[in-house]
DNA sequence: GATGCTATTGAGTGTGCGACCAATAAGCAA
DNA sequence: TTGCTTATTGGTCGCACACTCAATAGCATC
């Protein structure tokens, strides 16, 4: 049953062969962490020998680099699209909340700690999580601008802000491999969201997950519950 | 020659040995990471053999935990005391985060990211890590209870005051190994003095570091500018 | 000074890692 | 079909790690 072992090489293109590659390591980093990313790991991950990966990525911390940036840039895809196609800022700030306070997100949380520590010692790291902490501080700033400038957010600098509330949610994201599973006070859980609604001038429960979603994307009705100044 | 490599034995009490190898991890743990406490690397630092280290501590899990211990440990009680001997719970909270914004104060704020991420893979670490989250927590609530009680803090639940506080510690602290080695705005890094003075209720500044330190460790005078609500 | 306890050594085991390289075969082009 | 390019393999090397254990020697006690 050869099956199990097919030894029958499958030639792909490179540029396939690297997506391939950078994919598995991704999944690789949001599971089980930057430093289980081994040649041998991500090569039993597709079936492939350990030769193939290092052909590839030559040296292996670039492989960690861009397996971090393809999961975190992803899911900042995800999380704060840069096109939002008519939504509200406010809206869309109370879907970011949402997703990043559920406990799907903390492989994510997971993923920032380890990054930020494991860029201590690899330089490509460190590199590229500068590049991508860039990356969602601007994207969370240009939200708070267009609030600002719809009328729906109050606050002098959207900059600070934005950086207030990730520094909020990286806090909290520390927490994220404790003994108890993060923290039971439901005040602290809320405290991202209650600095954000502080902030941006925001009466209380603004930003909190609606019980009822509207139709899954619906394109382009209105909120009716947008409420301006 | 033989001072560079003494092939003398030199015979230690077991308190003591243990003593010294948990000191030489700390030093390690604080200037390289827990990773690099290995068999071999404190065996080095002490001029003895990997043997005796395991001798010591059978499993090294046990030794990156009791080191980040004593690190984070000693740590708290320079940071925050448990007996605070006439002084007043501003001034000691104007200390605290004197100290906690210094860049002195980075090697502890990498050691807390260390071992926060590390934790995921070591359970004798992650507990180690709840009970000094526990200690830290429990004692700035208590400074702040004490604060409340005085009548110079004004806050509805010194616990989560305390949590909010370390929060936003904590956060900035994950930019520690940052490429800019943190960040160059100013408002950003008064973030932690700035949450606490908004949530103990207390004028902008207050808690700013006093350029003038009083006469060092004057034990039993008052703080003149001790201000009672 | 002799004796016994045990702290300490030295040597060795097995595992997993990144990196290197000649040999091989897949798949495209002629 | 034939030939060529190169993606892929298989094997190997050196290194660092935790852990084990019998042998050794420091030191307190008598």
């Amino acid at each position: 049953m050869p099956s199990s072992v097919p030894n029958k090489r499958i030639r792909k293109s490179p540029a396939a062969r690297r997506a391939e590659i950078v994919a598995a390591a991704a999944s690789v980093a949001l599971t089980e962490g930057l430093e289980c990313i081994t040649l041998r790991r991500v090569a039993d991950e597709l079936g492939v020998r350990p030769g193939l990966i290092s052909h590839y990525f030559p040296a292996a911390d670039d492989l960690v680099a861009e397996a971090y940036g393809a999961a975190v840039g992803s899911e900042l895809d995800e999380l704060l699209p840069a096109d939002r196609c008519g939504a509200t800022p406010t809206r869309h700030l109370a879907r970011f909340f949402a997703r990043a306070s559920g406990e799907a997100y903390d492989d994510i949380s997971r993923l920032w700690l380890n990054a930020r520590h494991l860029s201590r010692y690899r330089p490509a790291l460190r590199e590229r999580v500068g590049v991508q902490e860039n990356a969602w501080r601007d994207r969370l700033e240009a939200l708070i601008r267009d609030g600002v400038d719809a009328g729906e957010f109050r606050t002098g600098d959207p900059l600070v802000t934005a950086v207030q509330i990730l520094v909020v949610l990286d806090g909290l994201g520390m927490l994220v491999n404790g003994a108890d599973g993060g923290e039971d006070l439901p005040v602290v859980r809320r405290l991202p969201i209650a600095t954000a609604e502080r902030e941006l001038g925001l009466p209380v429960g603004t930003l909190d997950a609606v019980p009822a979603p509207v139709r899954a994307d619906a394109p382009g009705g209105r909120s009716p519950s947008g409420r301006t100044g």
